[in-house]
DNA sequence: AGCACGCCGACT
DNA sequence: GTCGGCGTGCTC
């Protein structure tokens, strides 16, 4: 019997499949975490070696022989091999998929890892002097010259191939007539790297403490929770942290909960170490994406910064792993490979004997329990760096108080008297558009999306109704679609309708709105936060992405319009994310010296919530929702497993789960409990009916053992094909 | 997931 | 008489 390769396949398959070596590779040259291409089906695939066997299952006849190895050497160490069989097997996911996150999208499809020659197109001496009118008949090379002297560093040969058209043979012609020429660069030069312009910041005896708790164990595996409100200068740690790593040779991964927040602590690093940095940010072309990936595999770049999909990236010789507001949910990947990039972080630091630092002003409940065990140390950041004061918390009892487009009289003063001393006042709304419903005054007709259970909500911006959920959008009626009265009225608040109300109130004032609405296009962001910091902005009004790591130091206000939103909800993470919400906006206020306060409109002014928070701090909060969880056995006193099921059919999926949930009882496992099915939180979307079934468990392995007996038996239930169904483990959106 | 095979309805 | 609908089964 001759060796045999087991493979990991990128179908969405639990197992491997095994294949005869290739004739073109000794088998004692082959190593594990080398990409092979092999005769899958009728067509080809790209997988990952992960073992070499001496036998095989499947009849040797019925083997394939795999048809080429694509790398020299090994692009997966065994160390990320191993991380990735266990995230395999912890979120159930498919092995050859699990790998396949791994790599970039080229190196997914089989291309090479050779670095391309890189070229750039300058301007030649020659192309300063001409006259446009030499070349005015060929408008491709006119155009492109113009850009060229308007680009002093010259275009990389990839710009050329643009949306806007093709300019490769204008440039070729360009280059023939002597106007410019192409410039190589060699392939393993760092963009990035660059002198660095700013100093140390002087450490405070918080920030030395969690400094050299961090260094003294970087040589094995410890995973640190640092606690420190927004300026308490968290960044500072990273940065001398990094920077120790890095004297000792070796890498280090920052992962943040989101793209937009990349800019600006890039620009911190950049500023501070003139090591290479990797930034994995939606903008990079598939090239870039793949050159960024090989400076990390080969240990060319020092620095990744990316967010939860750059965890799995293979690193040469990292140190150190450091995972910024790491109670955002944005870490959990909400689709397909479902898994937790903080918990998979951690995981790596201790397969790899290497720190994990996980940074919150408003760490999340698992993390405290788990540094409550010990299994976490925590690192606390007391106080402001630079001085500034804590901002001051005011509920704001809105009960009988008359209310202008939902801001009542004593915020609308607050904002004036802020106004007044010229600084600037922030406002949350949790909804982007102008209201969440449009009503009819004459019959009561909603209108709601014809595919979803939701409301349209109204876009005043485009005239137009449209569901969050699905997409769907069609012009404002202008009459109501059942009984044609033509008083319709729109209910609830958005950021729209409050920046509509502001604008009245405060006619003087300069008001930006920041949501994904006003922020879709690229840059736009960017010219917003821009606009806040030069203060040509005085109100601004928003949704989460203000509350997001962005500092404003201008703004000494901070409004949220609707609090009690949060405090009523069904799902047991509300009280926990609204408590993080409302610390993560109060953190934009009252930077540097002006101190800020936070104003809470709410009719609740007595919940517990509130009144912890308020006047204890988040902390204490914490402590009693933790105590709560326990009381309740819920995570992280319990692990859970949610099972979702949709189909075009509205009783299919509460069929297949009721029959998963009666054979999960059949399997008679003490340790387990069943909960359901019940209808999803948005019973129907996009015209599919959802249903879920929640498998928990005081005790993990117990949990994820009935969760692979079960994903045994789905195959023998008579509707398993008609649903599309997907298995979530540790789910943050539960309801 | 793809992709083919296969067996029943409306068309050149 | 065919094109094509998507149910079923398989991928070493």
């Amino acid at each position: 019997m001759p060796k045999v390769l087991k493979i990991a396949v990128p179908v969405p398959l639990r197992r491997t499949f095994d294949y005869l070596p290739p004739l073109s590779r000794a088998i004692e040259e082959l190593q594990p975490g080398v990409r092979v291409e092999v005769p899958f089906g009728r067509g080809r695939k790209i997988g990952v070696l992960v073992d070499i066997a001496e036998t095989s299952d499947v009849e040797v006849e019925r083997l394939k022989t795999a048809l080429s190895v694509l790398d020299e050497a090994p692009l997966l160490s065994p160390e990320d091999l191993k991380l990735l069989a266990w995230a395999s097997r912890y979120y159930h996911h498919a092995i050859g998929e699990t790998l396949a996150s791994a790599f970039s999208v080229l190196l997914r499809r089989g291309e090479s890892t050779a670095p391309e020659a890189r070229r750039r197109l300058h301007l030649a001496n020659l192309g300063h002097l001409e006259a446009d009118t030499a070349i005015k008949r060929a408008p491709r090379q006119t155009a492109l010259l113009r850009l060229l002297r308007e680009t002093p560093e010259g275009l990389p040969s990839e710009a050329l191939a643009r949306r806007d058209g093709d300019f490769r043979s204008a440039a070729e012609a360009l280059v023939r007539k002597g106007l410019a020429l192409w410039q190589e660069t060699p392939a393993n030069s760092w963009i990035g790297a660059s002198a660095p312009s700013a100093a140390p910041l002087r450490l405070n005896a918080d920030q030395a403490m969690a400094v050299s708790a961090v260094t003294d164990s970087l040589e094995n595996y410890r995973a640190f929770l640092l606690e420190g409100v927004t300026g308490s200068g968290k960044t500072e740690v990273y940065l001398r942290l990094a920077q120790e790593v890095l004297s000792r040779g070796r890498q280090v991964m920052v992962l943040l909960p989101e793209i937009s927040l990349t800019p600006q602590l890039e620009a911190r690093f950049r500023a501070r170490i003139s090591a290479p940095i990797a930034v994995f940010h939606s903008g990079l072309a598939d090239g870039e994406r793949r050159r960024a990936w090989l400076g990390l595999q080969r240990g060319e770049a020092a620095i990744l910064l990316g967010t939860r999909s750059a965890v799995f990236t293979p690193m040469k010789s990292p140190g150190l792993i450091i995972l910024d507001e790491e109670h955002d949910a944005s870490f959990k990947q909400q689709d397909g490979f479902r898994f937790s990039a903080r918990d998979v972080a951690v995981k790596r630091a201790s397969l790899l004997g290497i720190p994990v630092l996980l940074g919150s002003a408003t760490p999340s409940l698992e993390s405290l329990h788990n540094a409550r065990r010990g299994r976490y140390r925590r690192l606390r950041l007391t106080s402001r760096a630079g001085g500034a004061a804590e901002p001051v918390f005011r509920l704001l009892d809105i009960r009988g108080q008359r209310m202008i487009e939902g801001i009542s009289s004593r915020l609308a003063a607050e904002i004036a008297e802020t106004l007044a001393r010229r600084e600037q006042a922030l406002l949350f709304v949790n909804r982007r558009g102008f209201a969440p419903t449009l009503i009819c005054h004459g019959c009561g007709w909603v209108a709601q999306c014809r595919r979803c259970d939701a409301n349209l909500v109204i876009h005043i911006a485009d005239r137009q109704l449209c569901c969050h959920h699905c997409g769907y959008e069609r012009a404002l009626p202008t009459a109501c679609l059942a009984c044609g009265d033509s008083e319709l009225y729109p209910l609830g608040l958005g950021t729209e309708r409050v920046e509509a109300a502001l604008a009245a109130f405060f006619p003087e004032a300069r008001i930006a709105r920041l949501d994904r609405d006003s922020t879709r296009r690229k840059g736009q962001l960017q010219r917003l936060l821009d606009d806040i910091h030069g203060s040509r902005i005085d109100i601004l009004i928003g949704t989460q992405m203000l509350a997001k790591g962005h500092h404003f130091p201008g703004v000494t206000l901070v409004g949220i319009v609707d609090v009690d939103a949060g405090l009523y909800s069904t799902d047991f993470r509300a009280g926990e994310r609204t408590a993080q919400l409302i610390m993560q906006v109060a953190g934009r206020a009252g930077r540097e010296q002006r101190p800020g306060a936070v104003v809470l409109q709410t009719r609740h002014p007595e919940h517990p919530l509130l009144q912890t928070l308020i006047h204890k701090g988040y902390s204490h909060f914490a402590r009693a929702c933790v105590a709560e969880r326990e009381a309740a056995a819920l995570p992280p006193f319990s692990y859970q497993g949610l099972w979702r099921a949709e189909a075009g059919d509205p009783e299919a999926p509460r069929r297949f789960l009721t029959e998963l949930a009666e054979r999960a009882s059949r399997m008679s496992a003490p340790a387990i409990q069943v909960l359901g099915p019940a209808p999803a939180p948005l019973a129907r979307r996009a015209g599919r009916f959802r249903w879920q079934l929640l498998v928990q468990s005081a005790k993990r392995a117990a949990l994820h053992a009935m969760i692979d007996r079960l994903l045994d038996v789905i195959p023998e239930i008579e509707e398993h094909r008609k649903i599309r169904w997907s298995i979530d483990i540790d789910p943050v959106d539960l309801y």
